[in-house]
RNA sequence: GGCGACGUAGCCAAGUGGUAAGGCAGAGGUCUGCAAAACCUCCAUCCCCAGUUCGAUUCUGGGCGUCGCCUCCA
C-alpha cells in the first residue's frame, strides 16, 4: 500500500516520496481576502484538507502552509473606494475565511502567512533575481525575465510560441522586454500610501506583484524545495508557472516535487463559478437556505473525485446530506448495539476487507468517492446483521474501526452534537407517557412539534432516539 | 488560433479488455399503534460511427456535444 498522487508536472500518477522520509512539507494557495470565499474556492480548500488528512493517515508528519493574499489589485480598488486601508478592508473577510473553514471542519494548518507581513522576504528574493539577471527594472517596475528561464511553461505545458499566439495577451503598455514577462514589484501609485499599500525597497518604493508572495513565503516556512504544492487548476497558469520560475531562478533548487490541482466547481448552469463573472454562491448562502454544513463538506470533498468537475445542485447537496445522515445513523447504531456472544465471523472478515479496500482507494490518488462507495455497500450488510441480531464484540470493534478510518477524512460522523436540551428531554418523556396511555394523538402532536423545530424522534426497541434534521418548510418560512 | 479535459441509469457518480460500485430520487414488500430508521426486491449495456481484439463501456481513429486554460481567478 503506497500512496500514489497525480502529479501535474508529469501528467502521471506517481508514488509519493517526500524528501524527508516521514515529514511532508506542503504549500497550498489560500484565499485572496477581498470578499467572501465562494463554494468553489472552498472546494479547493477542502481538497487541501483531504490531502493533509490522508498524509497523516499515511503516517507522515505534515507541515502545511496556506497563505492569505491580503494585497492585490482588487483589494486596492476596494480599499480605495471604501476610503480605508487595505489592512482594515481585509479584516472581516479574513475572519470570515477562518469561520467558514471552521464551519466546514477543515483542520487548522501549521502556518497561515499573510503577504503584507512578508514584504522583507519578497524584497530579498527580488533583489536576488535582479542580481542574477533574472529580473530587470523598467520604469520603476520590476519584471521577471522569462527569457532567462528556459523551463518556463513546463508545468502548464504551454510553449512560448503558443503564448504569443494567444488571442488575449495583454497589450504592451509597459516597457517590458517581452509581453509575457510578469511583475515582481510595482512602483507606488498616487493613492497607494494612503491605503497602506506601499513599502520601501532598494529598487524603489512600491508593492509586490502577486506571484512573488508564494515563492517567498514557502521558502521562509518550508525551505527551497516543497514536497507538495497544491492549488486550483486555474492557478496552474500563470501563477504556479511563475512561482516555479521565481523560486528556481532565485534558489537554484527544484521548487515543488509534486503539483496537485483540483478541478472547478461549476454553478447550476455548468459554467465555472467565478467572482468576476458575478454569480457565485457562498457557504453562508447555502447555510441560510437550510443546508447542513456537514452535507456541504461531504459534497465538496466526496461527491466527485478532486480532478473532475462537479456541478452544484440541490439534488446533489441533498444526496450528500442523506449520506451524512446514513453514516451517523449507522455509527450510532453500532455504538448502541446489543452484543451477542458469538460474532458474525463472515462480517468480521469482510469489514477488514473493506477497511483495506477503502485505504487502497484513498492511496490511489485520493479516490474518496470510490472509497465511500465501498463503505456504503458494506453498511448494508452490517445493518442486516444488526437487524438479525447477529452482532458480537469483534463485529463492533471492526466496524468502529472502519468508521474511524472514514471519519479520518470526512470528519462528519463524530462531529459532536449539541447537548440534549432539557426541554427536548422533557417533551420526549411527556410523549412516552402519552404513548403508554395510548393517547397517540397527543404523542404525535409532540413529535410533530419537535420535528418542526428540527428534531426528529424515532422509536425503536432500544427506546426513543432523537436527532437533528433540517427544519421543516413550515419552520423556515 | 493554440493546449487540455470530459460525455456511464431521472439526477450525482466509481470503475474495468471479458457482459457496469455506491448515493439520491422512484416502485413494491418486511417491521411499526402510525411513522421514522433499517432490511429485501425492482430500476443502465456505458454519446455516435469505424477499426484493433476471441471479446471494448474500457485501446486506436473520426464525428457530435459540453467545459476549462491561454487574462484577475480555488
Amino acid at each position: 500500500m503506497t500512496l500514489r498522487l497525480h502529479n501535474t508536472l508529469t501528467g502521471k500518477k506517481e508514488e509519493f516520496k517526500p524528501v524527508e522520509a516521514d515529514h511532508v512539507r506542503m504549500y497550498t494557495c489560500g484565499p485572496t481576502v477581498w470578499n467572501y470565499a465562494h463554494v468553489g474556492n472552498l472546494r479547493a480548500f477542502l481538497f487541501y484538507d483531504l490531502v493533509r488528512r490522508h498524509l497523516r493517515v499515511s503516517g507522515y508528519r505534515v507541515t502545511h502552509v496556506m497563505n492569505l493574499t491580503d494585497i492585490d489589485d482588487r483589494i486596492l480598488d476596494q480599499a480605495m473606494h471604501a476610503g480605508t486601508t487595505i489592512t482594515e478592508y481585509v479584516k472581516p473577510y479574513a475572519q470570515a475565511f477562518f469561520e467558514d473553514m471552521a464551519t466546514l471542519r477543515a483542520e487548522h494548518v501549521e502556518h497561515y502567512p499573510r503577504a503584507t507581513e512578508h514584504i522583507a522576504e519578497m524584497v530579498d528574493m527580488i533583489s536576488t533575481l535582479l542580481q542574477n539577471g533574472n529580473a530587470y527594472i523598467a520604469d520603476g517596475d520590476v519584471y521577471f525575465r522569462i527569457a532567462s528561464f528556459p523551463k518556463y511553461g513546463e508545468l502548464s505545458h504551454l510553449d512560448r510560441a503558443g503564448l504569443k499566439a494567444g488571442a488575449r495577451v495583454a497589450t504592451d503598455k509597459y516597457d517590458k522586454e517581452s509581453v509575457s514577462d510578469f511583475a515582481l514589484w510595482k512602483k507606488s501609485q498616487p493613492g497607494d500610501e494612503k491605503i497602506g499599500a506601499s513599502w520601501d525597497a532598494p529598487f524603489g518604493r512600491g508593492r509586490p506583484g502577486w506571484h512573488i508572495e508564494c515563492s517567498a513565503m514557502s521558502k521562509r516556512y518550508l525551505g527551497a524545495t516543497l514536497d507538495i504544492h497544491a492549488g486550483g487548476v486555474d492557478l496552474m497558469f500563470p501563477h504556479h508557472e511563475n512561482e516555479i520560475a521565481q523560486s528556481e531562478a532565485a534558489n537554484h533548487a527544484p521548487f515543488a516535487r509534486v503539483w496537485l490541482h483540483s478541478e472547478h466547481l461549476a454553478d447550476a448552469t455548468g459554467e465555472k463559478m467565478s467572482k468576476s463573472a458575478g454569480g457565485f454562491t457562498t457557504l453562508r448562502d447555502l447555510v441560510a437556505a437550510g443546508h447542513d454544513p456537514l452535507a456541504v463538506r461531504l459534497f465538496l470533498m466526496a461527491n466527485a473525485h478532486y480532478r473532475s468537475r462537479v456541478r452544484l445542485s440541490q439534488e446533489a447537496l441533498h444526496a450528500s446530506a442523506e449520506q451524512v445522515r446514513r453514516l451517523r445513523e449507522f455509527a450510532d447504531r453500532v455504538n448502541r448495539a446489543t452484543l451477542t456472544d458469538a460474532d458474525h465471523a463472515g462480517l468480521v472478515d469482510r469489514t477488514a476487507d473493506v477497511r483495506a479496500a477503502y485505504r487502497e482507494a484513498l492511496d490511489d490518488d485520493l479516490n474518496l468517492p470510490q472509497g465511500l462507495g465501498l463503505v456504503f455497500d458494506h453498511l448494508r450488510e452490517a445493518n442486516a446483521a444488526l437487524d438479525a441480531g447477529r452482532f458480537g464484540p469483534l463485529n463492533k470493534t471492526a466496524l468502529l474501526g472502519l468508521i474511524d478510518d472514514v471519519d479520518a477524512h470526512l470528519d462528519v460522523i463524530r462531529a459532536e452534537e449539541p447537548g440534549l436540551a432539557d426541554e427536548v428531554e422533557r417533551l420526549i418523556a411527556e410523549r412516552e407517557s402519552a404513548r403508554k396511555s395510548r393517547d397517540f394523538a397527543r404523542a404525535d402532536r409532540i413529535r410533530d412539534e419537535l420535528r418542526e423545530r428540527g428534531i426528529a424522534l424515532e422509536d425503536s426497541r432500544e427506546g426513543v432516539r432523537w436527532r437533528r434534521v433540517a427544519p421543516t418548510a413550515a419552520e423556515r418560512s
